[in-house]
Formats: structure tokens, C-alpha cells, sequence
DNA sequence: TATACGCGCAATTAATCGGTTGCGCAAGTT
DNA sequence: AACTTGCGCAACCGATTAATTGCGCGTATA
């Protein structure tokens, strides 16, 4: 099963799993109660975020706390660079580069 | 049929489609030479990208260039924006809350 | 030691997804 | 006018998906 962090984020509960543990571990009981889903259904997100390493687990008695591995959001992060250029540094250049590539056939 | 722009970037053909179509736009023709998949597939991954107004359409002729919605790319940075907070500013203190919560047990 | 809780692990089902195929319409070409 | 080309639309199919249900294994509590 092959999965990416824009998979996991592609579900709006995940996202907001992922923003509820941003700040805080959290065990799979005490998220569920934020939803209204059962505790099997947050697990299961909770165990696609883990396989795509968006988050980690750590046991704690019969407890386990998730939390989020923050690195890997910079993936999404990184991704989104490469048209941060455009839309941020200047759509005048862009327009300019446009032209450039229409103007530029033999 | 309920899309937003999570789920649009979540195919990976379709990030690869904007990729391509982010600072020139093309056609489905064109676009479909770029992958080894029929021009269907790609004109069905440009139709959710539409739908989700990540892309817009432009008729030429009998030609249809679709092209980025840079806009609409702020929407995933902007979701960013809280997490980025915490990855960049604040390692130190995040450790610490984490040091917090260990310490709770007996 | 017996009992209650927290949790992951299947197995099942309904819904959705990505892709293919075939069609028809409109815009260009001859 | 007849033909070709670019495209969207709709129907279909196998593969995933999200969510439910039932189970068993450990960890606490009495």
C-alpha cells in the first residue's frame, strides 16, 4: 500500500487529526471524542498517518500517544515551493517568460 | 461531488499536471503526450482540477488551454501556515512540551 | 487473581476512484 | 459539402477507500 503525505492530508478528518495533535500527543480515545466517529475509524487514520511518517506513536503504559512529526510537513512545504516563485516574485515576470516561450518557435 | 483542493493534489498524475500546465498552459493533447496514459484520463484530472478551481480553461478555437488557478495554490500554503509556525520558530519549545508530558508519568 | 479498560488487528460492506471505450458535437481543412 | 481533428460526456470495470463490527492481547485496578 503505497502512501504519501498527500494522500493523508486529502482527508478532511485527517487534516484535522493532524491539527488537533499539532500541539499535544494525543491517544486514540481522547482524539475520537473530538469527532463524532468511533475510536476504530480515528485509528485507522491515525495508523495511514503513521505509515506515511506524518506522525508518530509512543507507547506510554496501555496508553499510546500520537504526535506529529512536523519535519514531514515540510515535504508539502517543499512542493508548494516551486510555485510560491510564481506566485509570490511577480506575475509581470511571468507574463514576460510566457512571452518569451511563445515568441521563441522557429 | 464534494472536491477540494487536498484531495485534487492528492493524485499524483494530477500534481504532475500542474507541474507541467503551471507556467504555460496546454491543451489535453499536448498535456497527454507528457504521460503514458490516454487523453480521457488526463482530461478527467483536469475536469476535478477545474471543479476545485485549481485550473481554469480557456477556449482557442476548438483548442482548450487550461491553465493554473496560482491562486487557489495559496489555499494549501495558507493550511501550512499554522504548522510552519511550529517547525520553524519553535523546535526548542515544542521538546519541551513533549519533556512535559514524559515526566507525567509515575 | 479476576475484571475492566485501551488499543491494534482482521474481516466485511458501501462508496468512490482512476482508467478505458465509444459516442457526438463543434471547429477547422480540403 | 465531406472529411479530419480536438474535445467533453456517459457508461462501464477493477481497484481502493472509509467506516463498522467483532475479536484478542496486554495493562492497569480491585
Amino acid at each position: 500500500m503505497r502512501r504519501d503525505v498527500f494522500q493523508a492530508i486529502a482527508d478532511p478528518t485527517r487534516r484535522a487529526i493532524i491539527g488537533l495533535i499539532a500541539l499535544q500527543a494525543m491517544t486514540p480515545n481522547a482524539i475520537a471524542e473530538h469527532f463524532d466517529t468511533s475510536r476504530q475509524a480515528v485509528s485507522k487514520h491515525l495508523q495511514i498517518l503513521v505509515e506515511c511518517q506524518l506522525v508518530k506513536q509512543e507507547q506510554q503504559g496501555r496508553e499510546i500517544y500520537y504526535q506529529l512529526e512536523v519535519a514531514k510537513m515540510k515535504e508539502i512545504d517543499k512542493w508548494l515551493e516551486q510555485f510560491r516563485k510564481i506566485w509570490e516574485d511577480r506575475f509581470s515576470e511571468l507574463d514576460t517568460v510566457l512571452s518569451n516561450l511563445k515568441t521563441n518557435k522557429p
